[in-house]
DNA sequence: TCGCGCATGGCAAGCGATTGCCAAAAGTTG
DNA sequence: CAACTTTTGGCAATCGCTTGCCATGCGCGA
């Protein structure tokens, strides 16, 4: 492997006949040397072969040109938008992504934002499951910004499933469904918080009952049971945490023998891959999720500029729409 | 965000009584320092919250505990079990894990391990598009394992699609299928080149007809031009070079009003998350992926020091399974 | 002609760990 | 008890870059 010396700044500088600190402006401050001098010294460097170490520059500087996104689980198709957003994101400036994966759980997620701390220039953090008062302390020390989970004072960029929750509720009451219930995902989700409050108001306004069960994993394993409370619940439409969820639940219903939508209806969130080719095809809330990662890393680049403007985070909405398919019709009489 | 100092091994030598030397051999070299010593080290460090930093350790040790994985394409599920498996090997051993996207290109790859060179202790390549030469030059100067692509001289880990080709074969031959078209994928692809030459060789062995045709893109969207290839050229069996290429095929055969699997068998590759949800269900040639990734942090991980034994990289090779569901059927007459 | 300011480059002190080498202390052996 | 080995801790150099500060030289106005 490497046996090879790279060369450093001294190597560059001696053989450019300039000193070190000439070569590091060179590379890092062009207005701070000679057009004439920088061009030779490039070319120099070009020749050696040289590149910046990035840890030797990143332990005097402070700065790592690093990021990390930590997401709850790898497995969830949902997560694989805003991970493609994120890392597209960061490498259009350069910046080295660190991926962590934080297995749903809040210590986990709070003891990689320890570990990593020296090593990046901030986090990302997608669907945290830390709470707001844990979450308000660590940002006081590291750079951070959200997805998909709003935390008061703090950057984030979500997609406004609560809103679009009440696309679902009136295309379900327009199909005269009166009565829905939700099959929740982990209690310490927050967007698991925010479709129920958009459901429940969404379908108060509009004399529909809802009602809320779980919590149930959110993976397509959760479906069966998701499903069999659901039909128990007697409510004529299901809306699931995600579309995991909800392609188990189609599973388990198929099983039961309970035609879709003609018995039931049933709706997901995120129009993951495999939504719209699943049977019945799902009608799910979509949402720009590669947008949201990388809203997310762009407002985490953004934060130090912005706070030393004084200005307050920015808190990104983004919009989500109802994708319409084959597992919602009328409701049964 | 972070105006706190953390404290230093320095500090924690002050406080504790010790040299700095000792700080650190506590806890990077516990043999080389007296048990009582180092008790009352860590403690000191923990009451003053000292983590050592990473930077400053890579920079003069030369180890980083990190490394990196590349993969051509994050959209593509397949790779989502590679990237799990890859990522939990890493944490388990406390390295931090670095993932990048080289987006279909050799060139990309290289600049990537260019640029991360100094910041990783080395790269697992998943489905590496360099040449055999490049990879070999490259893996001169930095260690690197290769994942789903061998490469004389190098440690590997690949799923064994070549040889459980000859099961897809075996499958269609006893389903009475005389000719089968394999709608290939990227040209760079060494799996491309070896499913096909494990079809090939299986074709020939039972007498079966076996033609290739592409390259197409290995994404549900190139599924169309492939459905409409394979058609023309009148074989009854259609093996996919992934499952999203066969997915998208069959929604164009049925677009066409093709019935798979009483009119056409198809076939896929990896056995995908929505493999087994799509219609029909495909049948498709399943592998350990996730135990792929994790085997190449392995082989990454234990290269150095096999080297250091003068024993050779090891190439693993894991099997491939024949996943029967409903895309396959008897050959028409 | 003098003085002043600006552009440019160099010096040298870090950043925070690791590690080779040395010395003192402690343990072993005959 | 002398001589020798082993254990343990400290010193100081080092990894490769950044950056505050100083020195030089040149242009230019008065």
């Amino acid at each position: 492997m490497s046996p090879v010396r790279r060369s450093t700044v001294y190597d560059v500088a001696r053989e450019a006949g300039v000193a070190a600190s000439t070569v590091s402006r060179a590379f890092s401050d062009p207005r701070r040397v000679n057009a004439v001098t920088r061009e030779h010294v490039l070319n120099v460097a070009e020749r050696l072969g040289y590149r910046p170490n990035p840890l030797a520059s990143a332990l005097q500087s402070g700065r790592t040109a690093t990021i990390a996104l930590l997401v709850p689980d790898i497995a969830n198709p949902h997560f694989f938008g805003t991970i493609r957003g994120a890392e597209a994101r960061a490498s259009a400036s350069g910046i080295t992504f660190i991926l962590g994966y934080t297995q749903e759980s809040a210590d986990n997620e709070r003891e990689q934002i320890l570990r990593l701390d020296r090593s990046v220039d901030g986090f990302v953090l997608a669907s945290s499951r830390m709470s707001d008062a844990t979450t308000v302390e660590l940002a006081r020390e590291h750079n951070m910004a959200l997805v998909n989970r709003q935390v008061e004072g703090l950057p984030s960029a979500i997609v406004d499933n609560g809103g679009g929750s009440r696309q679902i509720i009136d295309h379900l009451a327009s199909l005269g469904h009166r009565s829905v219930v939700y099959l929740s995902g982990p209690e310490q989700s927050w967007q698991a918080k925010e479709r129920w409050r958009g459901l429940s108001a969404a379908a108060g306004r509009c004399g529909m009952a809802a009602t809320r069960l779980g919590p149930f994993s959110p993976r397509v394993a959760g479906g069966a049971a998701a499903a069999d409370a659901a039909l128990v619940s007697g409510a004529t439409a299901f809306v699931a945490h995600n579309d995991l969820l909800a392609i188990g639940m189609l599973r388990r219903l198929a099983e039961r023998g309970i035609r879709v939508p003609r018995d039931r209806s049933v709706v997901g969130y995120d129009d993951i891959f495999g939504a719209d080719f699943c049977v019945p095809a799902l009608t799910t809330l979509a949402g720009p999720h590669e947008e949201a990662g990388r809203a997310g890393v762009e407002l985490l680049l953004n934060r130090v500029s912005r706070a030393a403007a004084g200005e307050a985070p920015r808190q990104v909405v983004l919009p989500a729409h109802l994708v319409v398919r084959d597992s919602t019709g009328p409701a049964p009489d």
